[in-house]
RNA sequence: CGGGGUGUGGCGCAGUCUGGUUCAGCGCGCUUGCUUUGGGAGCAAGAGGCCCUGGGUUCAAAUCCCAGCGCCCCGACCA
């Protein structure tokens, strides 16, 4: 399908509603926030909630069509699936409350209550249910590029993260783990040529199944300071997760501070020292030396979990290393209650008599004679010991993971970037099909779960991680298959008959052979054209002034470089055709 | 949900501390006319504001007090 056929209509800048900014809000903060605003491709209607322009809806046509051709030529259908999904049907898999306060819900006047779909696996696992129940139906992807509605606890980054959203989500079906793997295989790839295309350079992340449940979990992240997430990445070998995921080596040594020889453990007094820091800097020791207990609130009961000063605690391995489906930071009056201690000197010795699961991070095993609370008001502990001093319920991987620590893999240092999530792909396995029972038949008749894969890509974030690597401080850079436009043409004096004509030509001839052209012939001075040529960014910029056309020629300029060639007019179609091939991203 | 900030023509801001003849103002943008047209042009004339909302204090409120709302940022949380 040619795309570009059903840009023809617009072409002039009057005819197109591109209001450009000079200045730009004060709520932007992120450089896509603001260059999207800047370029009138977006502008707030509430907060997280964006209204697309022309200039924008372009763009995320041009990023919906890659999307669309990499999952049709993978064999997934498209699929349009309702925004009002009734709340029954989240019910079946509990993720009514799972999901809880991100469903924007609403009632009919018969009060059934509806939510606005977040996600879309208990619709497809719906249709499933009631379309497939042979294995010869399997396996089928069906997909989706809808707005979907999160309650989002605080919407950023302009686009980045709103409450409405464009997403495309993928679904498989499929018999068994196997089939599912291929299923998985093939949207992995998938995935990988669409940010190719998009000009979005990703890293492939191991990580966590989060809310969607699930096994095996890959994220494309975009490396930006925009993100809000964060990856690790090792510099030598390929290893690279989410930080959430990334795991954490028990450390071969212990800090060079601590001596093997087990010394008496003995009380003293911390006048009003909290933190890690107070209590290390009064005692003259480093974060290292200090061990700090943190209590966490399960389902049914609390848990202590020990952790060096000098770390963080990772809630999510916790989660896991605990087996309970959320986890919270105790309250300091909870922790009092649980731990008979006073709250910021909370320790682990003697907390085993208070029926506590003691939960000790792998660091804490080979470091010897440290400090940690002394459950009483100003005091705590030194010369404590593991074993020795109380017993750990388990040793366990619990730390979020920083840069320089050991890669898991070939241990050497890794990196901790910022990065922005556009793409997920899960293998769900039979948690949807069990839940809202999907079965089919077998070869052999018998009854079996269909295994289940969930692909997701955020179609608003493809274009907001491209702006993000895309930019110079004039404007945006289009990738070449992202560009609302392939060509900007500027009429230096548009008031100039001859100019005026030739430019007419240049815009029904580049339209003609396929590329799509913005003719900004505006009646205004040659530096506004320039300014908002650069800040647009469309990638091939054709310049027709008065000068130049004496002697029969056009500016060509690429926006990526700023190389540019004058050519006899008659031939910038061809030569703008070659420059964008020729353009690297 | 905690912390911080902010709300004045379309956008960016000043004015608020110390209430009143500098109080509704500046820059950009917009409209009209003329001159301009290869890097955000010049002159002239215009249009456009319930100073977030509600309540108070006062002879007098953009300005002080109380309450609420919107929005942004950090955190918590989150596909």
């Amino acid at each position: 399908m040619n795309i570009i056929a059903i840009f023809v209509q617009y072409m002039r800048w009057d005819e197109i509603l591109i209001t450009t900014r000079r200045d730009t809000p004060t709520e932007a903060e992120t450089v896509s926030n603001k260059l999207m605003l800047k370029t009138a491709m977006i502008r707030r209607l509430s907060s997280g909630v964006y209204i697309y322009l022309p200039f924008g809806m372009r763009t995320l046509l041009k990023a919906m069509n890659i999307v669309r051709e990499e999952m049709n030529r993978i064999g997934a259908q498209e699929v349009m699936l309702p925004v009002l999904q009734p709340l029954e049907l989240l019910k079946e898999t509990g993720r009514d409350k799972t999901l809880g306060s991100i469903l924007f819900t609403t009632k009919d006047k018969s009060n059934k209550i509806y939510a606005l779909g977040p996600t879309h696996e208990e619709i497809v696992t719906h249709l499933a249910r009631v379309e497939i129940n042979s294995y010869r139906q399997l396996p089928i992807s069906l997909y989706q590029i809808q707005v979907k509605f999160r309650d989002e606890p605080r919407p950023r980054g302009g686009v980045l993260r709103s409450r409405e959203f464009i997403m495309k989500d993928s679904y498989s079906f499929n018999k068994d783990w196997e089939c599912l793997s291929g299923s998985y295989k093939k949207h992995y790839d998938a995935y990988v040529r669409i940010f190719k295309r998009s000009g979005v350079n990703v890293h492939i992340v191991e990580a966590d199944t989060g809310a969607m449940g699930g096994s095996e979990s890959h994220e494309f992240m975009c490396r930006s300071d925009a993100g809000e997430d964060s990856m690790v990445l090792c510099g030598k070998c390929s290893y690279s997760a989410n930080v959430e995921k990334a795991e954490c080596l028990q450390p071969t040594h212990q800090p060079a501070s601590r001596t093997q020889i087990l010394r008496k453990p003995e009380e003293v007094n911390t006048p009003g020292k909290h933190s890690v820091q107070e209590v290390a800097g009064f005692l003259g020791l480093k974060g290292e030396d200090v061990v700090k207990t943190i209590v966490v609130r399960g389902s049914k009961k609390y848990y202590a979990c020990l952790i060096r000063g000098d770390h963080e605690i990772n809630l999510l391995k916790l989660q896991r290393a605990l087996k309970e489906s959320s986890i919270e930071l105790a309250t300091p009056d909870e922790v009092e209650n649980v731990t008979g201690s006073v709250f910021g000197f909370t320790g682990p010795v003697g907390l085993t008599e208070k029926n506590l699961d003691i939960i000790c991070d792998n660091s804490i095993e080979n470091i010897s004679n440290f400090v940690a609370g002394g459950n009483r008001k100003d005091t705590h502990l030194i010369n404590v010991n593991l074993y020795r001093d109380f017993k750990p319920t388990r040793i366990a991987d619990v730390r979020l993971i920083k840069e320089g620590d050991p890669c898991p893999r070939c241990l050497a240092p890794v990196s901790v970037t910022p990065c922005i999530e556009v793409g997920h792909i899960f293998k769900l396995g039979t948690k949807y099909s069990e839940a809202m029972e999907l079965n089919f038949l077998t070869e052999k008749g018998e009854n079996k779960p269909v295994v289940m894969g969930c692909y997701g890509i955020g179609v608003n974030r493809i274009i907001a991680s491209a702006i993000e690597t895309h930019n110079d401080e004039k404007g945006i850079i289009w990738p070449k298959e992202l560009a609302p436009f392939n060509v900007y043409l500027a009429s230096i004096n548009p008031s100039d008959k001859n100019i005026k004509k030739i430019s007419q030509t240049l815009h029904d001839n580049f339209e003609m052979s396929g590329l799509s052209v913005l003719w900004d012939d505006r009646d205004t001075s040659a530096g506004v054209k320039f300014a908002d040529a650069d800040l647009l960014g469309i990638p091939v910029r054709v310049i027709a002034g008065k000068k130049l056309l004496e002697n029969g020629k056009v500016d060509i300029k690429k926006r990526v470089d700023g190389q540019e060639v004058q050519v006899e007019w008659e031939k910038a179609v061809d030569q703008c055709r070659n420059i964008y091939n020729s353009l690297p991203f």
